[in-house]
DNA sequence: GTCTATAGATAGATAGAC
DNA sequence: GTCTATCTATCTATAGAC
């Protein structure tokens, strides 16, 4: 039942949350080891015996989001079609928006984000893995805008306070509906 | 012809220019004076001497687009009904979107950027009446999820460097025709 | 109008006492 | 495991020479 490897006391966690309550709030340059350990009501140096560096906040922070990704990544490569790929990587990516709201939408629009992300290989590829799930093999340009418009858009509705008030449960089947509504689109409807 | 207020000599645009540039890449908090400096190739003395502090220059970079915003706004809120006042609102945003991609894009969605238009009530009113025009009256769940959706997707693709190769009058189409799918589909459509 | 020089504050990070 | 104290570097911003 107890964890073995990586004992992980309470003091990484606690670390971690108040890290990413900033970094959503500030952004992560915006954040500095000062503020984190105020939060916490203890000092600079106490947060450094938990993490060597702010990068390494950082990384942890996402670390869960990652977990997950890489799971219904593997899930969707493996579906029987393109187009049930696309499906699957689109309900993962919804779920994981829902469950993790302040991870995928604070960080993943964050110009440093990118930086420390971009330095991860493991980390990059999971990223790119999944936009091509999403925009499908060789998509065209319909697909291609849309689905650079509803990741962006999808992440952002995450973390909206303004959307705050709605249930978990029918935000879900919103952005699912939006999704399937964008991916889905008749190329010949209602384009100028 | 020539402009008689507000000389604005080459020095100021210079400097808008580099950190627009720099804000795209890095965002507000993490571009410092020195940069801006280093990268025009003066020092930071010189950037003080066009701008009193880096606030004046976030709002100098911002001003171009509130005020494209606050005219297709007033032209939105003039029109008869409530579907055409969101369509002329989504004309403009996706016209602006265009226009002026890295401000936009890079800016709007900076925590930095955030508290400064806050603090400002001019640029704040015209994104809360913006908001209104695009939501319409009373908007029900799924408009409200589409409108955070779209808002935020539309403003992200403008500035993806993925779809650069994209011509302009290609992708503003294609972001009308995105946003007219999401803010008019049949409620009783493809949800599940 | 651009510079040097520098102030005062704070950044990330480290050493070592307890 | 948390502290004080401190380091170096950098930050925004100012003063004043040229």
């Amino acid at each position: 039942m107890a964890r073995p490897l990586a004992p992980r006391g309470h003091g990484r966690e606690r670390v971690v949350d108040a890290a990413l309550e900033l970094f959503a709030q500030h952004g992560v340059s915006g954040t500095s080891l000062q503020m984190i350990a105020d939060h916490l009501g203890v000092t600079k140096a106490a947060v450094y015996y938990q993490f060597k560096a702010k990068e390494d906040i950082v990384l942890a922070v996402l670390e869960p989001a990652f977990r997950t990704m890489r799971d219904f990544i593997a899930e969707a490569e493996a579906a029987p079609s393109p187009a049930e790929s696309s499906e699957r990587a689109m309900a993962g990516l919804v779920d994981l928006i829902i469950e993790q709201r302040q991870v995928v939408a604070a960080l993943f629009r964050d110009p440093e984000v990118q930086r420390i992300v971009d330095g991860h290989e493991d980390f990059e590829s999971l990223v790119q893995r999944l936009g091509t799930l999403l925009a499908g093999p060789q998509p065209d340009t319909r697909r291609r805008v849309a689905t650079s418009v509803l990741g962006a858009g999808l992440a952002h509705a995450g973390m909206q306070p303004e959307l705050a008030d709605i249930d978990d449960a029918v935000l879900r089947e919103e952005l699912l509906h939006l999704g399937r509504l964008l991916w889905t689109a008749d190329p010949h409807s209602s384009a100028v």
